[in-house]
DNA sequence: TAAATAAACGGAGGCACCTCCGCTTTAGTG
DNA sequence: CACTAAAGCGGAGGTGCCTCCGTTTATTTA
């Protein structure tokens, strides 16, 4: 109850030098850690990797669930990133299938952090909207242009495709997992390639 | 991978005697301790309380999730078998002011148990039909003595009433919760009573 | 009733969580 | 540069989680 400089716009100041490289570096090493021992990762162990004190990581990130919703939206943001990018620097179709491949590996991650993502998801409400608008945004781009270029068949939308791959998100946790979803992107792309530039 | 005559019809065998009484005492434990300390209390603390070992509670409920789940499944079970007796016992109206009283008390455990519920709704997709259905199926029942005898007026039905009692479930937290929720079944059996026999 | 056996018990031990607060570092100021 | 306040650091320590396995107890059989 004491009064004192109630700060209501919490336009956050910028860290210290020091500060925010840890930030940066936790997050990294945190991102590594949950795709490789998934969302129960030792957050000692993850701290140590990172070189700092168990303290600094809980003063950035009070909650596990803090810390993997930071990891959760920078993938997605490089995911978004990604897709600019691949524009930038092949043919439409093949940034396309780069993008959709890269895809596969955000939705490992995405499955890897599930327990966490379905309690966040119903939490915090604007995680979902924010999120999966970014992605599908991104994707339709890359359709679109494939599309325009007549480097793919033109009937087809950003939802259509998301639809297709759909099978991405279920049947899972077999080890060929990866490899297979591979595949199905790869067919995937050779039925949007086939009757390309045919219908227009 | 050893072949060791797998049991298929898992009709679990009766427990032994005193399996089954360290497992009630457990159940009772527990009900009480997440009640008065929320779903974080701890189970050595409850183990304890019960007089068992820790390891004696992990062999009955191999997660907190599980002991949550059959805690919640009681309340539910206590609440129904709540109405047939205040039926019994009282005036339908009457009846159907008490067990709306401890349907609060229901309601405020729910509360207690929110994270993990959430989580066990959303993963265990019977908890939810056989729950919800039990409850509003006491409630209809109590709702149409009530009306079929006159008590109260014949133009609402369950779901109304259920819909009435919606701002339990939400604005919550205060201090004063219960008070206000208290008066809030008063105030709807005020309404409830209000007009009966009139419309006949 | 005594012996045999399957079921259940319980708590020590190892690991992870998370808080707390004395120490260190940074970013300003003169 | 020297100084200082504020920001940040870090890890010891207290607590809870959960597994593992030697010991105890209920039940069955003879």
């Amino acid at each position: 109850m004491t009064v004192e400089a109630t700060r209501d716009a919490p336009a956050q100041k910028p860290l210290r030098a020091d500060a925010q490289r840890n930030r940066d570096r936790l997050v990294e090493v945190a991102a590594q850690a949950f795709a490789t021992d998934g969302v129960d990762a030792s957050l000692e162990e993850i701290a140590k990797r990172a070189g700092v004190g168990i303290g600094t990581l809980y003063r950035h990130f009070p909650t596990r669930e803090h810390l993997v919703e930071i990891v959760y939206r920078r993938e997605v943001e490089g995911l978004c990133h990604a897709a600019e990018e691949l524009a930038r620097d092949h043919p439409a179709d093949v940034a396309l299938e780069l993008w959709m491949q890269r895809f596969v590996d955000y939705i490992a991650t995405k499955r890897g952090l599930a327990t966490s993502l379905r309690l966040l998801l119903t939490t915090n409400s604007t995680l979902f909207s924010d999120t999966s608008g970014r992605v599908s945004g991104a994707m339709r781009g890359l359709i679109e242009a494939a599309a325009a270029t007549g480097k793919i068949r033109a009937d087809v939308d950003a939802s259509d495709v998301m639809h297709a791959l759909g099978g991405i998100y279920s049947a899972p946790n077999t080890p060929d997992w990866r490899a297979r979803s591979g595949r199905l992107v790869k067919l995937l792309m050779d039925g949007l390639r086939f009757g390309a530039k045919k219908a227009g």
